[in-house]
DNA sequence: CGAGAAGTTGACGCGGCTCAAACACCGTGG
DNA sequence: CCACGGTGTTTGAGCCGCGTCAACTTCTCG
C-alpha cells in the first residue's frame, strides 16, 4: 500500500480503496534514494512526481552567492513534487536527507487520472495547497520569530506532521537534521545554531541528537515557538486555536 | 471584461473567450473595498473566493503577541484567496491596501465550473502555484537576505508583477505600501526600514514615496536583491500551456 | 490651523555573525 | 591495534546589523 501514509490526518474522510488503487496505477516505479543525493534540479523540466514513501526529503534554493535555504522537509506520505506536475518545472532543489524511498509517477499519467476522477484531482490540488499553507507558517517564522522561536517552531511542525503519519515516537523526533539544517531552514548561521540547542537543552525543552531531536517538554517549547498548528489543518480544517483561544 | 488581467504573462497561450466567459459566469458580485478595510478573516469559513480586479489587497497573519506579518501583497489580476475554495477556510487574514475592487466568486458556482472543465480547473490550480512559488521566494528573502536585500527584492518582485498586467509604468510602482509595510513584509523594524529606505536613495536606487516607489537604478536594484524573476513564471508552465491550447 | 499619522534621525544595547580553535565521532588504511 | 583525516559539534572573543526608546519634523486633512 504505496499511499498510505498519503494526507494522513488531513481530510475529514479518509481515502478510499478506489482512490488509493487510482493512485497505485499512476506509479511507474519505485526506488531508493541515497542520503544527501539530489532527486530534482531546479529548472529541469521534469516528467515525473515524487512521492515518498519513507525516510526525509528536503526542498532547497541557492542564492547566487551560494546561501542556501531550506524551504522545506518532506516526511513520509507527503507529495514532494506534485507541483511540477501543473508547472512543467521546478523553481527549487529536491534532496534526500537520509536513505529515501520513493515512488514514481510520470505525468502522463497523473494527467489521465486528473481527467478521469475530478474528486482525487481535487484532493491532489488540496495536497499542494497544504504547502503553501507551510509556507507561509515559514514566512512567520522567519519574519517574526528570533533564533530560539524559529528552531523550536520548526520543531513542533515536524513533530505535528510526523504524529499526523504516526511516526512520532515519544520522545525522539525521528529526523537526522544535523545542526546545519537547521541553521539553513532558520535563516541563522551553524554556528548560532548549536549556541540555541545548548539554550533549549539548558532550559529542558529539546536535546539534540544525531539520529533526531529528543522532546522533553512539549508544552513549554510550543509557547517558545509561539506554536499554533491550525496551518497543518489537521482533520481537513475546523477552527483555528488562536481564535478559539479567545481573541478578537 | 473581469478577468482580463488574469494570468497575464503567466499562460504560453492567453485564455480563451470561452474560459473568460466561464470565469465571468460565476462571479456573483462586484464590489469595492475601503483602504486597510479587512476583507476575510482567519479562520472564518468561506463562502466565496475574492478576484481583485483593481487596487493593492495584503494577506497577513498575526502572532500570538499581535506580531503582523505580511504574506503577499495582490496585485489586478491575483485570485486573492482561490485556495480557500479547495480548503474551506482561510489561515490568515485578508485586507484591502488601497481602495479595491473585487469580484466575489461563490464556492458552489466554482464547483461547478470545476466539475464541467478539467482545462479551466488545471489553471485555477496553476494560478494557486504560483502563489506557492511566491511564498517560497519569500522564505529565502527572509532567510537569506540583509534588510537592504529584502526590500530591494520586493520591490522588484512587486515591479516584475505589475509589469506583466501592464500596471507599471515607469518609473513609479504605483502601489502605495507605507514604510510600516515594507517593515511588516520584510520581518524587520519600520525605523530601520526608513534607514534602509535612506541608503537605497543615497545610492541611488529608489526613493521611496507615498504613491509609490521611484525607482531610478533597475539594474543596480537587483543586483542588490539577488533577483532572479524565474520564480514568477513569466510564459507560464510548460505542460499546462499544452492544455491551455486545447491539446488533450 | 490644530491634531494625528507617517516619516526621519540620534543614542544605545543586544542578538546574531565572523573568525578561530578545540573537541567528539566516524571510517579508512597502515 | 593505532594513526589519521574528514566532518560535525562546541565554545570563546569581538564586532556589526538591527531593535529599542525617544525625540522631532513633515505631511494630510478636517
Amino acid at each position: 500500500m504505496t499511499f498510505q501514509l498519503f494526507l494522513r490526518g488531513r481530510l475529514s474522510h479518509p481515502l478510499s480503496p478506489d482512490q488509493l488503487g487510482l493512485l497505485d496505477s499512476a506509479v511507474s516505479e519505485i526506488k531508493w534514494i541515497e542520503p544527501r543525493r539530489p532527486v530534482v534540479r531546479r529548472g529541469a523540466t521534469i516528467e515525473n512526481s515524487c512521492y515518498l514513501i519513507s525516510g526525509t526529503m528536503l526542498r532547497t534554493v541557492d542564492g547566487p552567492k551560494g546561501e542556501r535555504q531550506i524551504l522545506e522537509v518532506s516526511v513520509p506520505g507527503d507529495f514532494v513534487d506534485l507541483h511540477g506536475f501543473a508547472m512543467g518545472r521546478l523553481d527549487h532543489d529536491v534532496s534526500a536527507l537520509d536513505r529515501c524511498q520513493i515512488a514514481l509517477l510520470p505525468h502522463a499519467r497523473l494527467q489521465g487520472l486528473v481527467a478521469r476522477d475530478p474528486v482525487l484531482t481535487r484532493i491532489l490540488w488540496y495536497s499542494t495547497l497544504l504547502d503553501a499553507a507551510m509556507h507561509r507558517e515559514w514566512i512567520f517564522r522567519l519574519g517574526r520569530l528570533n533564533a530560539e522561536g524559529r528552531i523550536a517552531h520548526l520543531v513542533c511542525e515536524l513533530m505535528e506532521r510526523m504524529r499526523m503519519v504516526g511516526l512520532y515516537k515519544q520522545p525522539i523526533l525521528p529526523i537526522p537534521l544535523m545542526q546545519r539544517d537547521y541553521a539553513e531552514a532558520c535563516g541563522i548561521t551553524v554556528v548560532h545554531a548549536n549556541r540555541v540547542f545548548r539554550q533549549l537543552r539548558e532550559a529542558g525543552l529539546i536535546r539534540f541528537a544525531r539520529e533526531g531531536v529528543v522532546i522533553e517538554n512539549e508544552p513549554q517549547l510550543r509557547v517558545v515557538a509561539e506554536f499554533d498548528p491550525s496551518y497543518l489543518y489537521a482533520g481537513g480544517g475546523k477552527l483555528l486555536a488562536r481564535e478559539a483561544a479567545g481573541v478578537r
